[in-house]
DNA sequence: CTCTATGCAAAAACTTTGCAGGGAT
DNA sequence: ATCCCTGCAAAGTTTTTGCATAGAG
């Protein structure tokens, strides 16, 4: 992803670069907890750029077992499992062939177990 | 669902039999917010309980949007979709065919745009 | 100068925990 | 007497908001 052509609509400060830098370089999706440490900014400067990131549909995110949101810059459209007795999160890169009548479909989350705690 | 011979590890007691009967008569999950007003007891003991059942298998549970967590008893297994716009969750009885090797599949949400709101 | 971005502290929203009293066996 | 259940109040966790300052154009 082009840094420097995100949005019109986004000024990128530095702040926001360094959020887009964390959340482009991960091959997971993160949470803020996850992420704070490389980062310097405060937490309602991070909360109010995602939501930005978000609502230029820059940025994705869902919600895990433990009640954060995770978030991520989707290279290539995929999906997710999430472990329900490790809690991790796995990216599914398999093409899932769901289609609800009459739903735009974003975003599958899939929730068992996974292999290693099987 | 046979209130009675719910499990042998639960004592059902009469705030147990009351979180059970609003969650059995629902024709979709419900967050303790919606709940409350028809239950009398605390919220403490409504989330104790709750866990106590996810424990034992009985209510199955997940994160919406929102941050809430919303509960249910599945009759019959199905999934859910959560529309992005309005909030509204719907139950998906549709059988949905998707499966990751080695991995147990016990729940699925969709996210996207309800016909409503598209 | 104006408009947006930021930091800090406080608030908000949902859920969990500590503790003491009550009930059942 | 013991064990589990419950209510109340307090704490916990993640995210949001208010307000004043700083920075870009």
């Amino acid at each position: 992803m082009d840094l420097e052509n995100i949005s019109k609509n986004i000024k990128l400060t530095t702040a926001r670069r360094a959020i887009l830098e964390v959340l482009v370089n991960s091959k997971k999706p993160l949470a803020y907890e996850d992420i704070k440490n490389n980062l310097s900014m405060d937490k309602a400067t991070f909360y109010r750029n995602i939501t930005k990131f978000e609502e230029e549909g820059i940025v994705s995110s869902f919600e895990s077992n433990d009640k954060k949101r995770y978030f991520e810059v989707q290279k290539t459209k995929h999906s997710h499992f999430i472990c329900n007795v490790c809690s991790k999160i796995e990216c599914i890169h398999e093409k899932l062939d769901i289609d609800i009548k009459n739903h735009q479909i974003d975003n599958i989350i899939i929730k068992g177990i996974c292999p290693n705690c099987l």
